[in-house]
DNA sequence: TTTT
DNA sequence: TTTT
């Protein structure tokens, strides 16, 4: 449709170990289970009430398939961003049922990581960069950073 | 959980009308049903494709729904923020089932009008006001829109 | 750095006709300025109060660009997704200034026009396409949507 | 204006200690200075490049305030959500200038620490809650949840 | 400079 | 069931 958006953004933890299927044909998908939850108070008790909201996401790009099997785990924490798809199957008694998940596609969808850098006794890979020359000429712009950021060939977080 | 987010954002258009419903504790519901869609070319045959995806809608908010209501028809073209929720109910036959919505709580989700003002005869609605000034003063901060917008003695679009 | 995001959401008018620039080495970019308003009723007079923040964009995906370029117009109604971002100049004087502007580098950004299709006698410009069967399968998982969205060849709204 | 949303979304590290100003009025604003950073490799010589952008944020909302202060510290992680807003000043020499911050005011902002609770000998403070019933009943809803958050008498994450 |  |  003209000018539809469908958006998610999730930050939660993982209530478990990433899951990866093959397909016939190929390709991945990389199943994440995550946790959200928000707290109130009870209008009337007053006591103090949580609850867990729990997501299903499918991951079909496979720079962020691949990235969300090697880095992340059970406990996690994790942005994701991605789109609402519900799709419809049939369980054992031939009806229709419905699965809503949010889902990373190619080229839309973004996952980043969150939890803090474990020093494992190589030096710190996350100096305090600063906000870098170069960034400027005749135009006021410049051209260094319009490119495809690389998920396949490196950690890019 | 510590540190979560749950955010859905959606632009798209009303496939039918708002439908209120009213509980027996006097809260009320305002469910719309939101179409949004995304269109690719096939990779083999180079045809045109087009996917078509449906959000349920949830809306607790009280002033939310009234706007709702009171603005949205079917076609309508919206802004929808919220949150992610699922709910699990029993069928017929006492099974589990479960139900994923947008859903927009108070204080927790937006509602932004796109439809263009069908401006039908009658005046414009509101001067047309500008930029205003009196946004300064020593420390270069206003305090003058730190204020609750009013959702619910106005049309606030 | 590790985990970051650094994402802006606007959904406003332009003020007026996109303006393409050209580099000397064949880059382009293509600014917008965007308004988008609130409005409040000040705490003590009671008076209905707005204000428009004027923003300006910068679109660098070509892509994006020439969409911009082509579809819009000073008026129409459009969401950007972008990043802020701070760059540094020197005025007349020698003085260091600074501009913020909301940015559309490519693969980091997406522009949806939100104006209606005016239907300006020319028949329709796009069948109907609907839902689409052919999303299951044993995985309940299709593929046939994992593809780069056309941006270059096509209007993709 | 109708139809217009200004929403900025920062996931990064503070690069100094919260900073709280109170005006004459009582009002108060706490500025927070974000780095977020992206990298690329270089196209022509594949080299790593990385830049940091710094991100101004002020806080008048009194709840998010003194949760900014009280836990936020030089380095922690956090999840900002508040809107894009220009103002103008004057400097020493009397020229116009501007500045554009990432603002969160009452109802419209929000702040999500992502620091890991630095466990000191208390339990564990997020223990699996799991979904957690009551949450049915004839209409499929439950009201429960339909509260503010409280901000301001306790911890709210 | 837009929109309501 | 919407929109293009």
């Amino acid at each position: 449709m003209a000018g539809s958006v469908n958006k998610v953004i999730i930050v939660g933890n993982l209530g478990r170990e990433p899951e990866v299927r093959t397909f016939s044909n190929g390709g991945k998908v990389c199943n994440l289970r995550i946790a959200t939850s928000e707290s109130w108070r009870d209008r009337n008790t007053g006591d103090r009430k949580e609850r867990t909201e729990w997501h299903s996401v499918a991951i079909f790009s496979e720079g962020l398939a691949k990235i969300a099997e090697q880095y992340l785990r059970k406990g996690s924490k994790v942005y994701i961003e991605g789109q609402l798809e519900t799709r419809k199957w049939q369980d054992q008694s031939g009806q229709d049922r419905y699965t809503t998940e949010v889902v990373l596609r190619p080229y839309r969808g973004e996952i980043t990581l969150l939890d803090p850098r474990r020093d494992d006794g190589n030096g710190p890979r996350d100096g305090g960069s600063q906000q870098g020359g170069g960034y400027s000429g005749p135009s006021g712009y410049s051209d260094e950073r319009n490119q495809r950021p690389d998920f396949d060939d490196e950690i890019p977080f």
